[in-house]
RNA sequence: GGGCGCGUAGCUCAGUUGGUUCAGAGCACCUGGUUUACACCCAGGGGGUCAGGGGUUCGAAUCCCUUCGCGCCCACCA
């Protein structure tokens, strides 16, 4: 078999994907092993892969590619989420494009229009993941609105509709006035916005006298039901009991009192709008205040608006500030910044507003999901940082408003049947319902097209909070084997920015529906930024196409790219460099591969050398192996792979290979190939989650392999003991190589100069590696000696003492300089630990190894004095 | 306004309970090296008052106080 010189990732990364699926290598069903599974944080059906997806579905995939070698059943359930508001925003605008509105519309013509731009643009990104390589379970492909993962919702709003759980409530909501549909509080962002705070006067009714506001949205003043003075305000005791006139349109208006009222702030009064504020809401359920919604559902004013009417409130706010100038009615304008609730999806600045909307309860259902991960820690979050936000969240949690009014998503089970609040029933489906209505309403005249179905559809985070237990057929069939041998999965793997949205409420859903948490770690990710630290975004336009960097560098090589520098919680600074490294890394293996394939084999003995050097190796590898597995077990990716890639590179490549490799032009021995290629096979199991495709492709050119040889399938490296004392020995080994190189740099000896070493050997050493010093360093012989050698170069190792010798003429002034620096440093160092030893206070109080090893130090600094010195005296 | 976190080499970051992994890693940089796997390489090297100041201690990057700078989350101040 020929190798090619060039590793061609394009070419290979297809050829093992496709083999890889071919022989249902991601497939998973239950059997006797023990599971490991995570279930993909499903991206918008519509959307494109982008750096986040990249590197959070790395990270999932070294995950369950770890696992699978480490003899797990590994599962990755793949989907995507129907994001409701997200996905149906696009629809439009490109209904709008096609000239059509979406209120010319029914429900029906427009989920058909969405299904199909679905069914053209949905699953791109999944198969967009593919070519990363990711070994997700692709038979399981889940989609938030399929009909059983619907089926799933439908029962869960039901039952717990049936648990009192959620409620219909007419309540102050966030409302989009784009989207014209009602948020979550976690879909509002809140923005700094440099504003206006309008003084306005209003009459007083009966007096020749005017009372000053203070407010930032002067447009509403026409859905004024009151002004509001603290009952302890003196400047405003006389009004007590009186009543205002609201400018423009003379509205008659109580004065009341409420403690709430910051006497501080503004005019000390401020104007109660009850539909159009949550606080003034508050106020006017207390004070039993007239409600007066002065918009439509796009926020353009309605007929309370007068001469306003249909315009928009923006617009209104500065014509109507004009008008309240030009009549005398507005006396001052401040600057003013506060913060202003935009809606995540469309950006437009959102309307308090009071609507009928369903709620999820959410107090009681915290609890557990609250202690599962500050007090049980049965689910631990990865960075811990984020246990005090979690904590947070979850302690001041508010009911969840669970209504959208749109058509993409579930539509919510709830019946009308008559015009009454309470002629309602919910149901899983409309059969059910008219039987509950007939009841119900003691009507048995009641037919199915009576009831109205309540047009509102669930919020998109109420089917993916169900996600680890629906992708199962967990909610439907609460018994089935498949939840109950892959649930709780494993690890989730996700951004910071949905903790919230998504995580604690699977949190929550686990133990309500499957009284039992949903995962056991929870790994966030960081943002993925650019080097200027801007966040990665379409409109900035800084987002590489994921594809692209794909094709330059290979799927191998930005996983290792994304890899490099991602801590857990950590936001990563992406740089293109990182994946010219990655791909540098490949080429790397790639070549030590081809070197040991390149040896001629023949039967011949095995160097004595080649012992040692394998031996150190296999303990390296263990103590590595040792690091790799802590790191993992504390979500450190990237620290794991730079395990790995000094292990590969420095000891495997720079090392190892250097040690053993036949000099040019000889064959190397039969045993020592096979086991070499025995290592190599051993790095490339723990570099196959990171790498899989290279991988891959190397082991099968290095044995002939069966598919179920594969390396996707093969096992994980055991643990083996590790002797460290040879650890150590190469350690010094390594230090008289490196000893000889700088010598050899310093006196411009080259290396393909043979020379003699003369060690005068005070102990510290032993022997083993001599014949690989002698090998890496380019040694005739080394001798040991009592006596330092005259006109050589030298250097120390510890206590140790190498000369080299060899036929080139020695500067003798520039040595002994050399040598007396030397002395001098060791010297300082020795005060500075007799100093140390010297202070009583150190040596009682210190630990007694710290104060052993203190000694140790005088000892050794003692012993090179000595050597040096002796050294000067052959010199001179 | 409240809470959390961060500031260590040019860059990105490690640094667990104060003491041999204590001043580190990778990249970048500098010097030398190419008929002998790989210049996507090899060998070597420079570089940090651990943000500033103060304190506790025999000993502080690490603990405490404080100043400065940055980030995130939460909150109804009209």
């Amino acid at each position: 078999m020929s190798i090619p010189s060039k590793y061609d990732a394009q070419q290979v990364e297809q050829k093992w994907y496709d083999y890889w699926m071919k022989h249902q290598y991601f497939h998973s069903k239950p059997d006797e092993r023990t599971p490991y599974t995570i279930v993909i944080p499903p991206p918008n059906v519509t959307g494109v892969l982008h750096m986040g997806h990249m590197l959070n579905n790395t990270i999932q995939d070294v995950l369950i590619r770890r696992a699978r070698l480490m003899g797990r059943n590994a599962c990755w359930v793949p989907g995507t989420d129907h994001a409701s508001i997200a996905t149906e925003a696009k629809v439009v605008a490109k209904l709008k494009e096609q000239e059509i509105n979406k209120n010319d519309l029914s429900r029906e013509e427009f989920m058909s229009h969405a299904w199909d731009w679905t069914n053209e643009y949905g699953g791109v990104i999944l198969n967009q993941l593919k070519k990363l390589g990711c070994s997700c379970d692709w038979e399981r492909t889940k989609f938030t609105l399929d009909d059983d993962m619907s089926e799933s919702v439908i029962s869960v709003f039901v039952d717990l509709f049936n648990k009192g759980l959620i409620y219909r409530g007419y309540r102050m909501v966030n409302w989009d006035p784009k989207a014209q549909t009602t948020l979550s509080d976690e879909e509002v962002i809140y923005e700094e916005r440099q504003g206006n705070l309008y003084h306005i006067e209003y009459a007083i009714e009966g007096r020749d006298e005017r009372i000053t506001i203070a407010t930032t949205r002067p447009e509403t003043i026409l859905g004024d039901s009151a002004i509001c003075i603290n009952p302890n305000d003196e400047r405003f005791y006389h009004l007590k009991g009186k009543k205002a006139i609201v400018p423009l349109c003379n509205r008659v208006i109580p004065i009341i009192e409420d403690e709430y009222v910051d006497m501080e702030f503004g005019t000390g009064c401020l104007k109660v709008t009850p539909a159009h504020d949550e606080n003034d809401k508050v106020l006017g359920d207390k004070h039993q205040l007239e409600v007066i919604d002065i918009f439509n559902a796009d926020a353009t004013l309605n007929s309370y608006g007068l001469h306003y009417e249909g315009k928009d409130r923006f617009v209104v706010r500065k014509e109507i500030s004009k008008e309240l100038e030009a009549k005398g009615f507005l006396i001052k304008i401040e600057q003013h910044t506060h913060k202003v609730g935009t809606s995540e999806r469309t950006k437009v600045v959102i309307e308090p507003r009071l609507s009928d909307q369903w709620f999820l309860k959410m107090e009681d259902l915290a609890k557990p999901a609250l202690d599962a991960v500050l007090k049980d820690e049965t689910i631990k979050l990865f960075p811990k940082k984020f246990n005090n936000t979690y904590r947070h969240w979850m302690e001041n949690i508010r009911d969840w408003n669970i209504s959208r009014q749109l058509f993409w998503g579930q539509q919510i089970p709830a019946y009308y049947f008559g015009d009454g609040k309470d002629d309602f029933v919910v149901a899983k489906t409309k059969e059910e319902a008219l039987k509950l209505a007939q009841n119900k309403s003691q009507n048995s005249a009641i037919q199915l097209d009576d009831l109205r179905q309540d047009s509102d559809v669930l919020d998109t985070w109420f089917s993916s909070w169900l996600w680890p237990i629906s992708v199962f057929d967990g909610i439907r069939n609460p018994e089935n084997e498949e939840i109950n041998y892959y649930y709780p999965t494993n690890d989730l793997v996700t951004g910071p920015d949905i903790l919230f949205f998504w995580v604690a409420r699977m949190i929550v859903a686990g133990f309500e529906f499957k009284d039992e948490k949903p995962f056991e770690n929870v790994y966030l990710t960081g943002l993925v930024r650019d080097k200027q630290r801007r966040k990665m975004s379409k409109s900035l336009g800084n987002s590489p196409d994921a594809l692209h960097l794909i094709e330059q560098f290979g799927a191998d090589g930005v996983r290792v790219g994304l890899l490099l520098s991602s801590a857990a919680g950590n936001d990563l600074l992406f740089d293109e460099a990182l994946c010219q490294q990655g791909k540098g890394f490949g080429n790397k293996i790639w070549n030590a591969f081809r070197l040991i394939q390149g040896w001629e084999v023949a039967d011949i003995e095995q160097p004595k050398y080649v012992k040692t050097a394998l031996d150190w190796y296999a303990s390296n590898f263990q103590k590595v192996l040792s690091e790799i597995e802590d790191h993992f077990c504390k979500y450190r990716l990237s620290d794991a792979l730079m395990s790995v890639y000094k292990l590969v590179w420095d000891d495997f490549c720079s090392w190892l290979l250097e040690m053993i490799k036949p000099a040019y032009g000889e064959a190397i021995d039969r045993k020592t190939y096979h086991q070499v290629v025995d290592v190599l096979e051993q790095n490339l199991k723990i570099l196959h989650p990171f790498m899989p495709f290279l991988t891959e492709e190397i082991w099968h050119y290095l044995k002939e392999r069966t598919p179920e040889q594969a390396l996707i399938v093969s096992n994980w490296p055991s643990s083996e003991p590790i002797n460290t004392s040879l650890l150590e020995e190469f350690e010094f080994a390594s230090e008289v190589i490196s000893g000889i190189r700088n010598l050899r740099k310093e006196k411009q000896i080259p290396f393909k100069t043979a020379v003699e070493l003369h060690v005068i050997n005070n102990g510290e050493n032993s022997k083993t590696f001599d014949d690989l010093i002698s090998k890496l360093g380019n040694i005739s012989t080394i001798k040991y000696t009592d006596s330092g050698v005259d006109k050589a170069f030298s250097f120390r190792v510890k206590s140790n003492e190498y000369f080299m010798v060899a036929d080139i003429a020695i500067d003798l002034e520039a040595e002994v300089s050399k040598l007396e620096e030397e002395l001098e440093y060791t010297k300082g160092f020795l005060n500075s630990v007799r100093k140390k030893l010297s202070n009583e206070r150190f040596v009682s109080n210190a630990p007694e190894q710290v104060v052993a090893s203190e000694k140790k130090k005088e000892a050794d600094a003692l012993a090179k004095i000595e050597t040096i010195e002796a050294s000067l005296k052959n010199l001179k």
